[in-house]
DNA sequence: CCGGGAGGCGCG
DNA sequence: AAAGCGCGCCTCCCGG
């Protein structure tokens, strides 16, 4: 049972009941957003699927309604899918003309936009499919056929169970993303402020540098005797350190760091510290944090490979310095986990490799390679591991990759394959059916001038060195893509667990008009945070054992989900903290 | 003045 | 100029 909502620009509803083929059963009517909360609290116990155009933009109405859904179809995240994905090539949809659904996404509201909370905005709820306006000029209102023409394209294709999950599974992040943006990170400003204090010292204002900075900067200007260089410019930084008879080629840390010179210990403090001011220090804290919490606008699907990207604030790159800022209210907790050595996992199972998985079971899989005698060192395994799925070709990691290929030569076959077919031009999947994109027309150009009679060995050089690029680049899309379809299925079961474990705590009725609520994110366990491969549930304390146990056996669900029986472990870091800085 | 590329660095 | 993938976002700097 399908339920389409199209929305419109004067706040109404419309909402048509699909049988399971997708097709209208009649019930079809206008609803104001009150009649249409309503009905999704009416519906939701059903075994419905709410289908719609766009999560992003209508499913914040829904949690500021103080309602959530269990289920529901995305077609804009479902139509990229099913256009790129080999295993639907064939369909009408993946053949068409490109429509308004490929689009790229609209940007959101501003989300610290003049005084107004997040709870306040206008989330875009209206238009957001563009249909209905009730006068000329309305775009055709074309969600019953697009999703109409994707049931096809999944009833079409050669292996329907895998896009299903997959598209349920991408869905569902829609909604776990909008749900974590609507709750947001537990951020304390205090915290963060005095983190930013003890590191630079008082807050002063912008555009100028705080103390530990400016003191910094003299004493760089001083040992590389030259009074007026400034450390933020890397051109300038470059002369400077040249003239003060150091050979560097660039100004970059890890290049800094090998260089026996009074300026660099000054230098590196510095960038780093000024690294802070920038990327996280107050101008940051004002712009994305509200009432102590961090609403960063999640981007599922945003990455080719599936993984999810970030719009504003930088939320996949929160430094470990400031984590500590990261603190559960009062009387609750966080349950932190962390999926351990993931990708090397999600390789041995992608590829049925039974050693490799049998190295991990019960262990961390790194050194359950050094204990099968394949390398002396867990450093050694993990880095021949990443250069096996990055496709490293030379340096420690390149040496070790002959022996990695010996013990595990299933596991290293299904990477060399995924490279040799990206060096040709060709397509490559994950587990679920999220396939790669073709490269652009420059590389068919490029590739296609070295083949022909007058080619230079410029031109040949060009073309071996562009295919070897995307080579790696399919190489690590299986890997990383799978993983990603790994992480969505863990979090919905996630999700799903935390349902159930609060299911008795049925709310009433709508938020209380011009009231801000978080709604049941204010008394039940919810995800707060996800970065690739780990989870954060902020939790009352009393329940934190009871998360922990659901996200662990989440693991294993996911893991049954994308490989059946194949025997694989997923094992997690699992800790219970107050603090983010505690966990790891 | 603005936009975009480069350099650089944070995360997985 | 990071060996080897995927991102976002900061400042600087240059060209239009």
């Amino acid at each position: 049972m399908y339920i389409l909502v199209t929305g419109s620009t004067s706040g109404r509803f419309r909402v048509q009941e699909l049988d399971s083929a997708g097709a209208a059963t009649g019930l079809d009517r206008r609803l104001t957003t009150p009649e249409f909360l309503a009905l999704v609290r009416e519906r939701d116990h059903d075994v419905v699927r709410w289908v719609w155009a766009d999560t992003a933009r209508i499913y914040p109405v829904v949690l500021r309604g103080n309602a959530r859904v269990a289920r529901c179809h995305d077609l804009r995240l479902c139509h990229v899918i099913l256009r790129n994905s080999a295993l639907t090539g064939g369909s009408v949809l993946a053949n068409a003309p490109a429509s308004r659904w490929d689009a790229p996404t609209a940007a959101a509201a501003e989300p610290a936009a003049a005084g107004a909370t997040l709870f306040e905005m206008d989330l875009g709820a209206a238009e957001y499919d563009g249909v209905g306006h009730d006068g000329a000029g309305a775009l055709p209102d074309d969600a019953l056929a697009e999703f109409q023409a994707q049931l096809m394209a999944i009833r079409t294709c050669s292996d329907p169970g895998r896009l299903r999950l997959l598209l349920a599974a991408e869905s569902v992040g829609a909604l776990i993303a909008a749900e974590m943006q609507f709750a947001g990170l537990p951020w304390r400003s205090a915290i963060h402020d005095s983190l930013l204090t003890a590191e630079l010292g008082p807050r002063v204002a912008a555009g100028s540098r705080p103390a530990r900075l400016e003191e910094l900067a003299a004493r760089i200007r001083a040992d590389l005797g030259d009074p007026s260089v400034n450390p933020d410019s890397p051109p300038e930084l470059l002369k400077a350190l040249n003239r003060a008879g150091l050979g560097v080629a660039s100004t970059r840390a890890w290049e800094l760091e090998k260089l026996d010179h009074p300026v660099i210990e000054p230098l590196l403090r510095y960038k780093k510290l000024s690294r802070l001011l920038a990327a996280n220090g107050w101008y940051w804290m004002e712009s994305w944090i509200i009432n102590d919490r961090f609403h960063p606008e999640y981007l599922p699907g945003g990455v080719v490979t599936g993984r999810w990207a970030t719009r504003g604030g930088g939320a996949l790159q929160l430094p470990k310095q400031i984590r500590g800022a990261v603190v559960a209210d009062p009387g609750w907790s966080f349950v932190v986990a962390d999926a351990a050595q993931l990708e090397p996992r999600i390789l041995a199972a992608l590829s049925a490799d039974t050693a490799m998985a049998a190295a991990g079971r019960g262990t961390d899989l790194y050194a359950g390679i050094v204990a099968s005698g394949v390398v002396e060192t867990r450093a050694h395994a993990k880095v021949a591991m990443l250069g096996a799925m990055y496709g490293a070709t030379s340096g420690e990691s390149g040496r070790l990759l002959p022996r990695l290929a010996r013990a595990y030569p299933r596991a290293l076959a299904l990477t060399e394959t995924a490279a040799r077919a990206g060096e040709r031009g060709d397509v490559v999947s994950t587990r679920l059916g999220r396939s790669s994109p073709r490269p652009g027309s420059g590389w068919q150009d490029d590739q296609a001038r070295a083949s022909e009679a007058g080619a230079t060995t410029a031109d040949e050089r060009r073309a071996r060195s562009q295919a070897r690029d995307w080579g790696r680049f399919t190489r690590n899309f299986i890997v990383q893509g799978s993983a990603a379809e790994w992480a969505l299925c863990w979090m919905a079961e996630i999700r799903k667990g935390l349902t159930a474990l609060s299911a008795p705590a049925e709310d009433t009725g709508a938020a209380v008009q011009g009231r801000t609520t978080r709604g049941e994110f204010e008394v039940a366990p919810h995800l707060v945070f996800f970065l690739h491969d780990e989870v954060i549930v902020h939790t009352p304390a009393a329940l934190a054992d009871d998360v922990a146990r659901i996200v662990t056996e989440a693991a294993g669900a996911a893991g049954r989900l994308l490989f059946g029986d194949f025997p694989v472990d997923f094992p997690l870091t699992c800790v219970v903290v107050d603090s983010y800085a505690d966990a790891k």
